[in-house]
DNA sequence: ATACGTTTCAAACGTTCGTTTGGAGTGAGG
DNA sequence: CCTCACTCCAAACGAACGTTTGAAACGTAT
């Protein structure tokens, strides 16, 4: 075969370490030996290690980003509500994991560790990669929210990722703590809708006198 | 002397290093050489690298917790508002801090490491140590949220905690990115404030129907 | 069938890690 | 003055890491 499927075993190996163990605590002899295939693979195949963990992250943030553009594209010239806007933004991470509740958990604690796992380097990756999408988004955020100044919007925006990629990284863990304590199982889709509530209430709550 | 302050060295050097790259990332000998002590002295006095970690998680959150359970003590019994229980939690934090930022900036970063990077083990430490003070203010926390049904406030919780968690970690690269494309610079105080309101206005959203 | 580019493989490389060791320093008590 | 417990230190240990190597295996085109 022209191209072996090597290449996918180990993105996808390594897809599932990483997220579960951070980058650092993750040897290429672990991917390598649960892919099936030889520990000299990953840098004949991506260079070294860092290499790999950037193609990962393409892997899964290209079709987001491209999703999520299409999607911006067709609200452009529309004035949209905070609920519409973060609606299409939860909506694009459920179609390109196509509703797989497994799939979403590694797509937000990839995005969690790179950002507070990674050094300079890699926000810098991100930013280069993806920035214009997250501009776009942005402004339509501005729009959205119109009493908010830019730098109480900037900080929000912060809390509202935080609370995101915190959650979402940790989902499996904690909707096992959620059923033990309460026996009540609650679906991914359930703690997605809620947060967009928290979400939404923060970022729409009144300032307080500073 | 009876009790050198090697072991107080280490501490301090292995909070600050932990706290900028991540458990895994520091190694003994980048802690010990910045602590100006011997590379054994660690394995000595604390007996292994995990045994340093739950030391310095000890020493911070040993105070705070003290702290909050105090002020609790003296919560005890009146209702609060919900306003009020958040501002009692930050202001612990201020307190035994002593409102210096960057020791806030470090607190905050080691515990979103724990939950981030740790695997049980670390969790069942902080449960176990810390869970009680936890559960004093998770009572309080539902009187002030009565219209929350136990599972939505649960799954709230953890909503507040990542934004607080994730923003005050990075505080010091986002407060660098703010004052850098606003020419603003804020005060890690105000942010406290901003996430105050954010975090409340999220707490107390109505909630959407299912 | 032969030659060639690509991919796989076992083995080893040098480095860095956490940890251990045995002896040298140090100060208080008998 | 000697002893003993505590602390420090240079050196080394074995293990695990990312990476490299050179040959074997493979498919394809001539």
């Amino acid at each position: 075969m022209a191209q072996s499927d090597t290449v996918a075993r180990i993105l996808d190996t390594a897809e599932v370490l990483f997220a579960e163990k951070g980058f650092a605590e993750t040897s290429l002899r672990a991917i390598t030996s649960k892919a099936g295939v030889n520990l000299a693979a990953v840098n004949y195949h991506f260079g070294s290690k860092e290499a790999l963990i950037q193609a990962v992250f393409e892997r899964f943030l290209d079709p987001f980003c491209d999703a999520l553009a299409r999607r911006l594209d067709q609200a452009n010239g529309e004035t949209r509500s905070l609920e519409q806007l973060l609606g299409i933004v939860s909506a694009t991470a459920l179609e390109v994991h196509q509703g797989d509740a497994r799939q979403l958990a590694i797509f937000f604690r990839l995005i969690g560790l790179a950002y507070t796992q990674a050094q300079g380097h890699m926000r810098r990756f991100l930013r280069q990669h993806y920035g214009p999408v997250f501009s776009r988004f942005l402004h339509l955020l501005s729009a959205a929210t119109p009493t908010l100044t830019p730098v109480e919007r900037f900080w929000r925006v912060h809390f509202a990722l935080g609370a995101t990629i915190f959650t979402m990284s940790g989902m499996s863990s904690l909707t096992a703590i959620c059923s033990k304590d309460f026996g009540e199982t609650v679906s991914p889709d359930q703690v997605n809708e809620w947060l967009l509530d928290f979400v939404a209430g923060g970022m729409q709550a009144p300032a307080a006198a500073s």
